[in-house]
DNA sequence: ATATAGCACTCTAAGTGGTAGAGTGCTAAT
DNA sequence: ATTAGCACTCTACCACTTAGAGTGCTATAT
């Protein structure tokens, strides 16, 4: 430490700001950072270089004679370029898998034990997007008469998703002519992703205009029922109360902010469907999040793969001031292992 | 009010005492009763029946010089003796019916709006208890191979509930004997709740052991897998923000408190589970709840029915000072919507 | 040229004392 | 039985003080 350079200087300086300040939720001040260092510099010379990372704006004061506290900028920077991946311990790893994989096999069932398990081991709210339906693949249909104007459907996909919806009829759809749509259905319609089918019927129907005609036609108006391929756009949240442990939401309109910005859930819907496409964890910090009740928050996401293919999204939600290397590590692994167990369903 | 009977005018101003309270969470004076009656009586006069009050246990002192505040037994006394009916208003009715009659015919979507509805008219938290399966009769049943090792079984109710369960085999089962099962139990089990079908075939394999008993062991087998007739207990909970805005929970500890003990939904659970049984709405008000965690909190919870037999429950939670007559009103209404929307699906 | 010690300065958090106001219980009068 | 009057109690609020943590600046040492 006693002779780097300027620049190196100052990243280890931010990193133990942030790392100290995400421990104690306290101001750091130039005294801490340099016992931190065991006194290998004085506190002095920390103040100068903290005059410098407060001017770059990635460092401020709360008032005059406090320490200094992280901006969003300086969380960005300190993620961006000096985190270093934390491994998770035995334990720790121990209980995700415990929650993931004893959780028998109720997709409901999962998403609670996985959400609960982002929460209990980062101490941060947890949330788990459902497995899309629309980018699941294709694998068996069946239809059958419950009575004279119903029909249900069942789908099943080649990861085990089974999705059933019912339909009412205005004139009685016979037992046989059901199970040739069906057969039909079953021969066209595999491998293609649910979400493809009505396009891919579509298509169909324009191609083979006359000798399938009426038939394809009945087909489309069964699988055109709402809600059979309805986003099944389940959010998961556990883990609120814990959020309620960290200091910054003392004050208790904050705290109500959170509660009803994860309540809503539409804003965290679409942020969770819009970072699913890029593979890996994506983080926003702070005010980057454009859903104002949530500044002051940070979220952390990353996507879920079933077979190759990303079919949802896990997150954590917690104050901008939280443990950054942790939670990513534990995001990676739980995606990991969610993947795994599904898969086994499949 | 003026020349009543000491017991009437214990019970009057036990109620002033209770809706002030209510009303405003601050402790309520002599004065402030007087003022209420708009004085026709003074508030030395209302100081000796508190007085009274007092003794009795129904009513006590924050402290020497302040106002008085009901105590759980006061609340109790109120809405077993004197709580009156009080009548939603037709936008608040319309509110309820709108959210409850336009969700489509997705239960988990209704599900979700019940709960909303009931936080956003009381602004206590509401929580719902999906229909209990195992309380549903029974209509058709449709088995059939997904591949080589797997069997997929779709049970639908009277009440149009579908349940669908994916069994392991050992051994492959043909689509004719399938169909033949399946044939076998749709005139078997018509009419029987999916709570007894297990016990109903027991009995059966007893009595017919030698004609049928292989076949009957396969059916056994095949609807003896684990999760078919799984309860469904999923707990739909919300509005836990807008219970931050009542002063009780300005303690941070107690909010914490609280949203934990809604978070672990088992005690909840159980609470409505229990109070399913008794028709109609039922109280549990302070240290009456088990639950150590939601002590100071109350609890109204009511069944709901289809066709005449209950299947779930329907509850709201919030501080013991909470609009008893409000809400009970509000969970009556909802519980009847819901059974009319619910059978509407049917 | 860089690092450090020393010092004056600033700001908060916590504690103190004093006051106004709300509410009570008791007693004596109606 | 009811009420007015009064002494008493307790809280909430305010102004004030003080200890302590932390800073920036400057002069000195390396």
């Amino acid at each position: 430490m006693k002779h780097v350079d300027v620049e190196s200087r100052r990243k280890i300086i931010l990193g133990a700001i942030v790392e100290s300040y995400v421990d104690s939720a306290v101001p750091v001040g130039s005294r801490a950072i340099s016992q931190r260092f065991r006194y290998s510099v004085s506190p002095a010379t920390i103040r100068n270089v903290m005059a410098d990372l407060e001017e770059m704006g990635l460092i401020m004061q709360p008032h005059t004679s406090a320490g200094r506290v992280p901006t969003d900028k300086g969380y960005r920077f300190y993620v961006d370029s000096l985190l270093e991946p934390k491994h998770l311990t035995k334990e720790e790893e121990s209980i995700i898998n415990k929650l993931i994989h004893a959780s028998g096999n109720d997709i409901d069932y999962i998403m609670q034990n996985v959400s609960k398990a982002i929460s209990v081991i980062t101490n941060v709210a947890g949330m788990v997007l459902t497995p899309r339906l629309k980018r699941s693949v294709f694998k068996h249909i069946e239809l059958f008469n419950i009575d004279d104007s119903r029909i249900l459907a069942v789908i099943i996909t080649t990861a085990g998703f089974v999705k059933n919806s019912i339909m009412d009829t205005d004139e009685h759809v016979t037992r046989q002519e059901l199970t040739r749509i069906a057969e039909f259905l079953n021969s066209e319609l595999e491998g293609i992703s649910l979400g493809e089918i009505r396009s891919h019927l579509t298509r169909k129907v324009l191609e083979e205009r006359d000798t399938f005609y009426t038939f394809l036609k009945r087909a489309m108006e069964i699988l055109s029922v709402p809600g059979l391929f309805r986003a099944d756009d389940h959010l998961y949240l556990d883990g609120a109360a814990c959020i309620m442990s960290h200091p910054e939401f003392n004050d208790i309109g904050k705290a109500r902010l959170f509660l009803r910005a994860c309540e809503d859930k539409k804003g965290l819907l679409s942020l969770l469907n819009q970072d699913m496409e890029p593979d890996g964890v994506k983080i926003h910090i702070g005010r980057e999040n454009i859903d104002s009740e949530i500044q002051g928050c940070s979220v952390i996401t990353c996507n879920y793969k079933i077979d190759g293919m990303t079919v949802g999204a896990i997150a954590a939600i917690g104050p901008t001031r939280m443990e950054y290397g942790k939670i990513i590590s534990v995001l990676k692994h739980i995606s990991a292992e969610l993947g795994k167990e599904l898969e086994s369903l499949g």
